[in-house]
DNA sequence: ATGAGTTATGTAAGCGCTTACATCGAGTCG
DNA sequence: CGACTCGATGTAAGCGCTTACATAACTCAT
């Protein structure tokens, strides 16, 4: 390895030897590179040729360490397995990338102690700024975010009362919105595969704007049962069961996420129960899969590519000293599919 | 901004400050910290609590800098909206976490200058090594690679005579054995989905595979048909259209992956289309979406955690100036489900 | 006891870059 | 035409860390 360094460093010109070449200080290709306009054009331009005609770029760790930035931010999500993160971080690393800037990510699987050592991680390896999804964490991690004062963005929620820092959507709204949707088509009898809501405020809010507009709506509406699942497709289908097993059956279940919703639709093909003919299903996120499962899943869309965006321009800004317009609120759409009918007739 | 510096700068104890409190020299926290065996119990104790409680974290950029290494590596990927980069990504993220070592991440949209540019990027940014998707990519490319001397890895691909930096499968073997799979059942009018082969060798595999299989069998079998579509839903769907307006239709349709197989069940669906009555369907890749279509879809099983992970093992190896031991060449499984059915009897 | 060998620590020289400040030359204006 | 401004460039002082080398404090066989 030391060998290895050598060698680097030995092929690796640095900003002296492109001065020596152009015949200018290294202050004034250093202002060339970060400030163009501070340098006349000739000049600039014989700083240039030298600097193809070496290869240079510039080191890292000395930019780093003199300017005390890097030009890196992080994002920690709970996991990729899901599309939904996974589109959203690919539109957020998008539009970093068009401005320069490069991401550092990571993944907690959804445990708050995890998301703490992964920020101290990406700040130790130079993240000039974090982007975090939803807004349930400890204490400690708060304060270690405020007391070092790193910025950052908190995505994929959105409150009435949101800080500047929020880009999201109001899960609890959203799912409320769809639930009435479901009442007005006449469903009574309802169950929820809500999804683990520990180190989740997402989930926890989903279930929360279901029961409440079941509460508000009324006429006998009644949520009879509520099992929690962690996102994947088996659990998805677990919970399924273990719902349709008991008496009385709901005649909708509405689900945390389309991959609970989705692990919910194969199981009860698999237990040969007609959706929606006898229970029907609804999601939420609207990933790919959900309009490709057969029925297509009913189920919320989210803008995950503008949340995205959104999240890295807002972070960008507040990088660049500026406020930026957060909080920002995105909003949601119910997308009725087939896998949500009427209940049936003969249903009660 | 620059107020920010001065303010983080302020609050930033540096290895001075802390070798101050400790009452030691600089010299012995930093090999506390990075080499803890060089430095005596009641030493490092004593480092450990200053450390603690002045709660200083290691200046990144001062460590770049006089190391000349940054524990970060890159990782450039095609597009995280395909399911199986996602996953993969993630396990190797996973492995790199517990070594210390963070990802920077880029896509590329299939596009080869988009890769140069990031890995130029990413190589900027500090990146000490990089993964790297499939073996196309333009001359200027492998130059900058090799003159720069960047370690690196390259994954989800394996030819027979691939170099210690591969780490994946035979994209062509495996297609060739899903054909033999799919003609044994007596299939003779075949035609494919093909991904877009322009920078993307797995595609061109691929088909090469599913074409040397039928030459292989001979026995009347015929590719009858080959469209390219780019990796999404829709284009899968339009492609499968397109290649059952022709007449005659052949009885299976093998597909670069599955997600073109999904878009082409959606849209036989759509058109009234029977799967695998009318026609037969084979997609590749296995990502969660192909078990949860109505019908399952028949496809090759790639181990994407299992090659995320091998990656990361490799590349750390090399990093850390030993050869590992590439390259590492995965195996693949064709998994038949309900898409894929022997041909209709009546078919000629 | 003594010198060689070993281990623990300190000293100080950079790593490559940015940037405050100094300098210089060429306008501009009274 | 001299004082002054202003833009372009150079000078040089760090930024916080690692590490080669020097030194000090041991151990232990002789």
């Amino acid at each position: 390895m030391g060998i290895d360094h050598r060698m680097s460093r030995a092929n690796a010109p640095t900003l002296e030897d492109v001065a020596r070449l152009a015949g200018v200080s290294t202050a004034s290709i250093s202002r060339a590179l970060n400030d163009p306009d501070k340098v006349a054009k000739p000049t600039r331009d014989k700083i240039e040729k030298a600097i193809d005609a070496l290869g240079y770029t510039p080191n890292f760790g000395g930019r780093a360490l003199a300017s005390n930035r890097t030009n890196t931010v992080g994002a920690i999500i709970p996991t990729m397995a899901n599309a939904m993160f996974a589109s959203g971080v690919q539109a957020f690393q998008e539009v970093l990338s068009e401005a320069g800037v490069n991401l550092l990510l990571a993944t907690t699987g959804y445990d708050p102690e995890q998301e703490l050592r992964q920020i101290k991680a990406l700040i130790a390896h130079g993240a000039d700024g974090l982007m975090l999804i939803g807004d349930a964490r400890p204490q400690t991690t708060r304060d270690f975010l405020d007391k070092r004062r790193i910025p950052h963005v908190i995505s994929w929620c959105f409150q009435p009362e949101a800080s500047p820092v929020h880009v999201g959507f109001d899960n609890r709204a959203a799912a409320y919105a769809a639930m009435q949707r479901v009442l007005a088509l006449g469903h009574r009898r309802i169950a929820m595969i809500c999804g683990v809501r520990a180190g989740n405020d997402r989930a926890g809010d989903r279930l929360d704007g279901v029961t409440a507009a079941i509460a508000d709506f009324g006429q006998g509406a009644e949520l009879i049962q509520v099992t929690e699942a962690r996102y994947r497709l088996e659990f998805g289908g677990d919970a399924f069961e273990a719902i349709m097993s008991h008496t009385p059956r709901p005649t909708v279940i509405m689900c945390g996420n389309d991959v609970l919703a989705a692990g919910a639709l194969k199981r009860a093909r698999e237990l040969g129960i007609d959706v929606p003919g006898t229970v029907s299903l609804v999601g939420f996120d609207d990933i790919g899969l959900a309009s490709v499962v057969t029925p297509p899943l009913a189920t919320v869309r989210v803008p995950q590519i503008e949340m995205g965006r959104a999240a890295a321009r807002l972070l960008l800004a507040r990088l660049g000293g500026q406020d930026g317009d957060g909080p920002v609120e995105l909003h949601t759409e119910f997308m009725p599919r087939a896998s949500l009918a009427p209940p049936a007739p003969d249903s009660p």
